[in-house]
RNA sequence: GGUCCCAUAGCUCAGCUGGAUAGAGCAACAGAUUUCUAAUCUGUAGGUCAUAGGUUCGAAUCCUAUUGGGAUCACCA
């Protein structure tokens, strides 16, 4: 639409005399009840042409029909100049821009981009959090590759720690030996369970102590439990053989049961990096610091950076016994992660109860002047909350991600057993279309809403499979599918008669042609929120159209042509759209 | 207490850098299938865009204050 700002800044200038910068020009789509499919808003212009907005916009309107053969008439109506383009621009646009495999695919930008997200830890299994977290990495991932940045996609492994030893406790003196194999658990359910019972166990014991007198917080100090997971966390850390085997031994259940979990949502990583691998980095980070000047110590030893001038605290990033906190931490794993990609720009993909903490991080890391600190960004989503509130794994109140996962499967096997469409199938199509449209629906589901805000899931309620969803969009592409399908081949040539556009026609097209300004802007804001929001109107639009003209019946060869042709690009489009955002779309369903 | 985020229809959400009569879906009601997939389509009803000021030709959108909700401010991670 470049052509017609160009046009209108031109118009400007021979009309009254005036340059205005393109930015100026404010285009936007024509809305619906309105003939025409791109407006232009001429309130600003009247300033220069001293006369009313509706004479202004009759002026320009003249001077742009005159300059541009693709514009075939235009209307005014209170200052919006409403441009009809001609049936034939919108048919080229379709043949030479949308058809063409390069359709929405951006050249490399040469910008490198590391997107951080699931981040687990490995002492309990993945929730509808981390399941949030996981769609929306690897939607911006595919979305920011898809706009042609490389893309390298991380996850810190949360791998050691406090919370790791109390499930290694709990197995050791409650676990008899139990293993995945002895249990049929998945492994790390497995661990999650002892995670649960150290937790109820440890309260057991604060309980005891209170009566016997201790206050609440002496309690929570005092009690056997927690004493014996520091002491099993400074063996660990001491390299002590039998807790490191053990160690290694959960994890590895873990990770067995984390590897299912993440082929199942469809996600995938190109590096692992391990906190037990960074969790002493940084430390020569904070000598940097001192000698810049930028960090200072105080009589305790402790080292701190003043960031009360950016409206920040003052902040401990190394304690006074020379230990790393989890600042510090963060630290040397940026400029870890740095020496190892050399990107452009990180994105790490974390709740927002975070914020707080990624400032700090990412004004300590330009402080310091660091490589690559200028395009740190914190991908801060919103919680997802239950009607009951938050998720609390120790508290076992949490919708579990792969109980979620199944009952969605199960879901999408009702709905759609109840069709009666996929007798046909063998049992393999079968699974195979239940786990893409339960999964299409959750992550639809998930994935529809502005990242940043909070999500409240109700397990009572079931994810919707009609309207809004993912469902109607795979329904729609089927449904497109079947239609070529029985259309056998295309003759492009056949369509070329075609040269009057129904008006269920034009706006499916212009509907096409707005994928890769959706694909821009959902990099630019890093929000799958925009293609999901997309995806569904163009999927609306193709439906409507569907019922509003015969395609294998149309009136005459070249109409079925071209609908044909027009049918396949909204295929197409749905379906790389849906990639986006990491949902698959069936050939038929 | 300081800081940050959020508030749009009964419910879940769109609304791009300020632009026309604020849009969808669900739920409710009324319709559409001798015709390419009805997980679809059409229509009806539903709004003080939290409140109050301000900036502007023009504010759901920007600014300020207030209210309500959430988060955070550890020598935890």
């Amino acid at each position: 639409m470049d052509f017609i700002v160009e046009a209108a800044v031109k118009a400007i200038k021979h009309l009254y005399d005036t340059d205005v910068a393109p930015g100026d020009v404010n285009l936007q789509e024509t809305r619906k009840e309105f003939e025409g499919q791109v407006t232009v808003v001429t309130f600003p212009f009247t300033r220069f042409s001293k006369k009313s907005p509706e004479q202004t916009g009759v002026e320009i309107g003249t001077f742009i029909q005159n300059e541009l053969k693709e514009v075939s008439g235009f209307n005014v109506i209170k200052g919006f100049l409403n441009i009809s383009l001609a049936d034939d621009y919108w048919i080229t646009q379709l043949y030479h821009t949308i058809l063409p495999a390069d359709f929405a695919s951006f050249k490399p930008n040469g910008a490198k981009v590391m997107v951080e997200y699931s981040s687990p830890n490995t002492n309990k299994p993945l929730h509808l959090g981390h399941i949030r977290n996981n769609l929306l990495g690897f939607s911006v991932a595919e979305i920011l590759a898809a706009a042609g940045y490389e893309v390298i996609k991380t996850n810190l492994v949360n791998d050691r720690g406090i919370h790791i030893c109390k499930s290694m406790l709990a197995w050791q003196r409650f676990g008899n030996g139990e293993t995945p194999e002895s249990s049929g658990l998945k492994g790390d359910h497995l661990v999650g369970k002892y995670y649960v019972l150290f937790d109820k166990e440890y309260k057991k014991q604060i309980e005891e102590l209170k009566a016997a007198g201790q206050t609440e917080d002496d309690a929570k100090k005092n009690a056997l439990l927690i004493k014996e997971a520091q002491q099993m966390l400074q063996q660990w850390e001491a390299g002590d053989e039998e807790v490191l085997s053990l160690w290694k031994t959960m994890n590895r259940w873990v990770y067995t049961g984390f590897a299912e979990t993440y082929k199942e949502l469809g996600v995938t990583f190109d590096k692992f990096y391990y906190e037990s691998d960074t969790y002493l980095l940084g430390k020569d980070i904070i000598e940097e610091g001192l000698a810049k000047g930028v960090f200072f110590r105080k009589d305790d030893n402790s080292v701190w950076i003043d960031l009360t001038e950016e409206g920040l605290d003052e902040k401990l990033v190394l304690r006074s016994d020379g230990t790393s906190v989890y600042m510090t931490q963060d630290m040397g794993t940026a400029q870890l992660k740095y020496n190892d990609f050399h990107m452009d720009r990180s994105i790490y993909v974390v709740g927002n109860e975070q914020d707080y903490h990624f400032k700090v991080l990412f004004t300590i890391l330009k402080k310091l002047g660091k490589q690559g600190s200028e395009g740190l960004f914190h991908l801060s989503y919103g919680m997802v909350d239950l009607p009951s509130g938050k998720m609390k794994s120790r508290e076992g109140t949490v919708v579990d991600a792969d109980d979620l996962m199944a009952e969605m499967q199960q879901t999408a096997k009702v709905q759609t057993d109840a069709t009666g469409k996929v007798d046909g199938f063998s049992e393999e199509e079968k699974l195979h279309l239940y786990h893409i449209i339960g999964m299409g629906a959750l992550k639809y589901f998930l994935l529809k809403v502005d990242p940043k805000k909070r999500l409240l899931f109700d397990p009572n309620e079931s994810v919707d499979f009609q309207g809004h969803t993912g469902p109607f969009i795979q329904y729609t592409h089927a449904r497109i599918r079947s239609v070529l399908n029985r259309a056998g081949l295309l003759d492009i040539a056949g369509a070329a008669a075609y040269d009057q556009l129904a008006p269920e026609e034009r706006d499916l097209i212009v509907a096409l042609t707005q994928f890769p300004e959706a694909i821009k802007l959902a990099a630019d804001t890093y929000s799958p929120a925009i293609i999901a929001n997309y995806v569904y109107e163009l999927a609306k639009t193709f439906n409507k159209f569907y019922h509003e003209k015969s395609i294998l019946q149309a009136e005459d060869e070249a109409s079925k042509q071209f609908r044909l042709q027009l049918s396949a690009a909204s295929g197409k489009v749905i379906n790389k759209g849906m990639k986006l955002l990491g949902i698959e779309v069936p050939e038929r369903m």
